[in-house]
DNA sequence: GATGAATGAGGATTCATTCAT
DNA sequence: TATGAATGAATCCTCATTCAT
């Protein structure tokens, strides 16, 4: 069997992901235990540790694979589109948008779990806070873009507005993952879009 | 050597759930062990089980607790009010004017955390919404009596509306919880407010 | 149960190195699971890590235990002695008559291994040799005193003749410890002796 | 694809062997894990178990090889000397003029560290034996020549001493390969050599 | 009621060995 | 023969909970 080929790693590897991402997902981190990711993923617990360092490192990549899905996704619409209003519009229209599974929503209430988590452990915390700068900032690049071009309110705090959103986002993503009403959770983003596009396209001071 | 009075126990207990709090808002539930507890209340591992019947409990009853001390607060101060504006506007300034203290924000991570927790257990989830109910009905009841004297728009969906608050709310904390930036978690709250009051308050339709 | 003597605690922690040892001296330290002594002391897995924090700090409690023995057991007698060779002459009486029991073996063995096992660690390392030290500045301050008395020849290194006398006794436990011929153990001490009180006491040259 | 020549099998065994031996004598015998060999071979696993059955096997070949040198290197320039005194003599040089390079010390260590190891395995210690008694043996021939041409004390016990020889070098090996004093293995042998010349040429009793 | 020693079921991780390719 | 992925028993240690005193 050996000597295999890099996508056959790269597979087994994604089966990894994905079954601990439902383990995890069902019952959280600290509950899952390897044999909960041995028996969905049908491995060994050999074959895990071949491929994953630790419970942690599965974990961790689950929640890095998350963000670069995230900007990939984004980033290749996003050039699509030339004004900065339209690109805030793409990325509420993406949340808004995008399809409720049951997957993903455990991908969610993890990912509040992982933060809460790293928040305890130095080296996780540092590492969440540059996931967490690397969103703000691409929220406020646009915002800045939309400022110089004109169409949006110049004295709006580009960073505090991006900070906001993100705490926003997250409220709503944390209520959806716990209470799973739909509806609810598109209403939601619909106000906090109403909101920002009122905003930032309203001229009003913001010190 | 039975029988101690009441306010004796209560005292106990209280104790208990001082150190839980500051021994779980420190390390998080799971990784807080009992002797933790020990060390921070100075009582024995016995003492401990003697009021409590588990780890989970002591840490259901620090929810309670907090549940508790937020509503009798809040209903206190809100009788006082006449118009539900009035009503609204103390909620607004009793999250925004709350002493920030180091205390108070490992107590936001803990509640989150437990909602977390509590989402994968049966009987805990039921308790947690039941709670999230009280919230958000506390809220719409506001909102009805402002919509039946006039002074809110009565197409708002106050049930909607109240789900809402609430999530932007946890956006908010758990932002602040994990980052701690303090200014930010202000400005976070008056833009709730104005989005909210002007919600309200402004005519305009949602179905 | 709780609340014990400090005598109690101590006659467990006597008891958890006894059974350790004979678990040690029969299998090795590696090859010594945790249940091998759990089996032989008769007490729970979670009793014995209350006494000490790991498979690796009994080890080295144990030997500890058996320098300090060595020393309180050597010094209390030999300041009974009034001249350097009465001490010297004492000093290989006690190897040669202590009872050779299958335990004391054991020991032997142990402290063997549990040399080599610490020369790869640099934590132990630095421990080892100062244990080293000691045993060796003992021999070196009897040899001293002998000649400043006149007792010993003036020209023997004092530091060379030391670490040579625990070499060789190390080499005899070692052969003893492994072959177990308690004869060969005695005629070699009684070689190892003559020689040493030749090599002290006839005038010869040592750069 | 099988059928390759004795000799590049031959030549692979000896990679395999050196490989190990580095490995062992850096991290002892339980330490080593059978990646190591295979990062410091540079061959796979795989190839490790085609030559070998176990990790044991590996660790006995070594010694055995080890011993199998030492009498190869020494009968050969042995049978150069005439006289037993001439052999005794380049016995004790071979051991004090030998390079002590750091490889060398290493391989020291895990020779006591196998004999001990072997000491609990019944298969082990026979093996062990016989290996002891072939050294003894080796010394106790010489020993007898002497004897019997008159070069040695008639009432020495040929067998006795060459037991007390091999503890004593085995003592200056320990120590040299845990404490690396050179000047201080070297002194320690010319004291061996001195000792053992004298007390097999001064006639002298021993029952 | 209080104490803290004892219990032992887990749980993460390691690693010698196997075996399909 | 060679490869290295897969296996899973083995091992150390943890910690919630119990209970004798």
């Amino acid at each position: 069997m050996p000597k295999v080929s890099e996508e056959y790693k790269e597979e087994k590897k994604n089966r990894i992901l994905e079954s601990a991402l439902r383990c995890f997902g069902e019952k959280g981190y600290e509950a899952t235990i390897i044999d909960d990711i041995v028996r969905e993923s049908n491995l060994s617990k050999g074959a895990i540790y071949n491929y994953f360092n630790s419970k942690e490192e599965i974990y961790l990549q689950l929640l890095q694979g998350r963000t670069k899905d995230f900007f990939s996704e984004v980033e290749s619409e996003y050039h699509k589109r030339s004004s900065a209003t339209d690109k805030l519009r793409f990325l509420f229209e993406r949340f808004q948008n995008q399809p409720l599974t049951d997957e993903r929503r455990k991908s969610m209430r993890l990912y509040t779990e992982f933060w809460l988590y790293s928040a305890r452990q130095e080296d996780l915390k540092k590492l969440m806070e540059e996931r967490y700068l690397r969103f703000t900032g691409f929220l406020k690049d646009i915002i800045k873009e939309g400022q110089e071009t004109g169409e949006f309110n110049e004295q709006v705090d580009s960073g505090f507005i991006s900070q906001i959103f993100w705490a926003l986002r997250d409220g709503n993503v944390l209520h959806y993952s716990l209470l799973g009403e739909e509806e609810q959770y598109k209403k939601t983003w619909e106000m906090i879009e109403e909101f920002f596009i009122g905003c930032l396209t309203t001229p009003k001071n913001r010190e």
